[in-house]
DNA sequence: CCAGGTCAAGGGAGT
DNA sequence: ACTCCCTTGACCTGG
């Protein structure tokens, strides 16, 4: 098993100043966008991208291999083609040399997507944009010239329920055939960690049934989602759909931290240990603490 | 220079 | 039909 976090690193920039942060997830908001136009969006691309290897540095450094990248790396990503920025050429070579960091290291990678992502959705514009998006996460995957399966996950959820379950999970099933290969070979669903939507039962008979890609099981979502199955049983059933080693979510409920907590917020650090059931798989993370929270893990429960 | 209001985006619950 | 919330961190502006 292999454990890793999200996005953010708060260790690498221990002891930074404000100026020299390392950040990969520059981004700008849309009067910004029009004002300022490709260029700007270059020059944020570029920093982001050098920053995200000076992360997998430091997480090489610590041991840890398993990193989800920021989708706001390429900020605005919905309203160009990537193609069509400025200085592509150094972006790709950067984005190749990220790739080769990636792949000598032995270290995994995902994307996933934002909430607005719904290919499920009754809006066809909704879907449509959320097509064009998910590609274009598969192109950056393909940029860094990573292997086309879920070993490089891009993981989403359904996302909707309307008008039901069971013709939105068809719906995405539906949606699903008009992604790009390049994201197909990739994409990965989620359990929810509310009890009007999906459980992993439910993913797996609506959606791996029909479609095969694998399921994410969020260990937190769990003791939030429909209750179904036992957690055994859930997680059991999760990794089973995996060809490539499974990915899991874990994080603990901000409630064990602040009593007015939301249950389903996460909380800083993992307070429980992960339920293998003797199975193997790989884990993010996904604690307030982000890679602070990854080695405090180690300490207490490895 | 900084605090805090605001941000492209959808869905869902409540009214 | 409408409002507000979810959830999140960074942007950006006004003081």
């Amino acid at each position: 098993m292999s454990i890793g976090y999200c996005c953010i690193s708060l260790g690498v920039n221990a002891n930074r100043m404000k100026k020299d942060f390392i950040s990969v997830n520059r981004g700008m908001i849309k009067k910004t966008f029009d004002s300022k136009g490709l260029p700007y969006v270059s020059e944020l691309t570029l920093q982001n991208i050098t920053d995200c290897k000076k992360i997998l540095q430091y997480n090489v450094s610590k041991d840890i291999s398993v990193y989800r990248m920021s989708s706001d790396m390429f900020p605005c990503i919905g309203f160009y083609k990537i193609k069509d920025l400025p200085k592509y050429d150094l972006i790709k070579s950067k984005m190749i040399d990220l790739g080769n960091y990636i792949k000598s290291n032995n270290i995994r990678v995902s994307f996933h997507p934002s909430h607005f992502n719904i290919i499920a959705s009754e809006n066809p514009d909704v879907v449509s944009r959320s097509i064009d998006e998910l590609d274009k996460h598969a192109e950056l995957m393909d940029m860094m010239e990573l292997e086309q399966s879920t070993y490089y996950p891009i993981n989403i959820h359904i996302g909707t329920t309307k008008p039901n379950t069971t013709i939105a999970a068809q719906r995405f099933c539906d949606s699903f055939s008009l992604l790009s290969d390049s994201c197909k070979s990739r994409l990965t669903v989620e359990n929810d960690d509310s009890p009007n939507q999906y459980s992993v039962k439910m993913l797996y008979d609506m959606v791996y049934k029909v479609i095969g890609i694998p399921i994410v099981f969020d260990q937190h979502h769990f003791l939030y989602g429909p209750k179904d199955q036992s957690m055994e049983e859930a997680l059991t059933l999760a990794i089973s759909t995996w060809k490539t080693k499974a990915l899991t979510h874990m994080s603990s409920s901000k409630k064990l931290e602040d009593i007015k907590g939301l249950a389903t917020a996460h909380a800083d650090y993992i307070y429980e240990k992960i339920e293998t059931f003797g199975l193997d798989f790989d884990v993010e993370i996904e604690a307030k603490c982000k890679d602070l929270a990854v080695l405090k893990y180690r300490k207490d429960f490895i």
